[in-house]
DNA sequence: CTGGCTCCCTGAATGC
DNA sequence: TGCATTCAGGGAGCCA
């Protein structure tokens, strides 16, 4: 399931590709995949945008278009590529993004000029979501969307002194509170799971309880977890495969019943906030 | 403020 | 073998 990294490495795969080219029309194969606007003003509305970046901001892709922002979601098992039109779909496409050829001019009815040159090569960007979880934002402010985020964890406003004003400011239990994406943008099920058994903290522990050494453990894990996922060109797990490699390199998440790397001790799982929790019951004591 | 629960959705795993 | 049931998971929304 995509999280900071997953995003981070597609959004790598995707800038250098998209940059520049302009969105001819949209096909949208699902409408519950736009979130806003409608679905006909979507379609009008991109048509004629060109990609001016792209980008990250937590868990979330970004698209800068001429005059607005597409924001997307992939949540569980969305995926985006650029694919050579060929007229098929693959199963699961929800969105299909028509794009003129690398640096190609805009020929869009009724606003781009010049007859159509079918020789370009076009390429067309499409949302695939299994679980139709993904969701894609079309707007003018992205804060509308993206303004109740926590700060990036491999930013600079996320030091160690304001982690732990965070944690002191709440009395939560430690795994739900950074799976929180209004307290640190960012971090799913897989991350979190990582960066507490690296910080040797028990999912349970409520906040505002860390001390000032295991809040810098805590803060150290998170970044240094969050570098390795993007090193490794992040996790593919489920149906999203993006040549990433790090499932290779859990230390306890999907690991149950196997041995923590540090101790030998055999790794649990256990429900923490309804998601499924992996720890290491010695390292990680309560 | 906090935590628990449900819902959305599909495919893999499990049960009979 | 085949059909039915269960479960996972990000985030919104609801309730206590």
């Amino acid at each position: 399931m995509p999280e900071l990294p997953e995003v981070e490495t597609i959004s790598r795969i995707l800038r250098p590709k998209l940059m520049g080219r302009t969105i001819l029309s949209a096909q949208v194969r699902w409408s519950g995949t736009i979130a806003f606007p409608s679905v006909r003003t979507f379609r009008r509305t991109i048509a004629g945008q060109q990609i001016r970046e792209v980008g990250r901001r937590g868990k979330f892709l970004r698209l800068q278009l001429s005059e607005y922002d597409l924001l997307i979601h992939l949540r569980m098992s969305g995926d985006v590529e650029l694919r050579e039109p060929n007229g098929r779909f693959k199963l699961h496409d929800r969105l299909i993004l028509r794009l003129t050829a690398r640096g190609g001019r805009a020929n869009v009815p009724g606003i781009g000029r010049g007859p159509r040159n079918r020789r370009e090569s076009k390429s067309t960007l499409v949302f695939n979501d299994t679980r139709k979880f993904g969701r894609v934002w079309l707007t003018r402010n992205m804060d509308e969307v993206l303004g109740r985020l926590g700060p990036e964890p491999l930013g600079r406003a996320f030091t160690a002194d304001w982690l732990y004003e965070g944690v002191h400011a709440r009395r939560r239990q430690l795994k739900p509170l950074l799976l929180d994406q209004a307290f640190i943008a960012g971090l799913g099920n897989i991350y979190t799971d990582e960066a507490l058994h690296l910080a040797k903290l028990h999912p349970l522990k409520i906040s505002n309880t860390l001390s000032r050494a295991q809040v810098v453990r805590l803060h150290d894990a998170i970044r240094a977890t969050l570098r390795e996922g993007i090193r490794r060109n992040g996790a593919s797990i489920d149906w999203v495969y993006r040549g990433g490699d790090f499932q290779n390199h859990f230390r306890v998440y999907d690991r149950a019943g196997q041995p923590c790397p540090v101790c030998g001790t055999t790794i649990v799982r256990l429900v923490v906030g309804q998601r499924g929790t992996h720890i290491c019951p010695h390292c990680q004591r309560g």
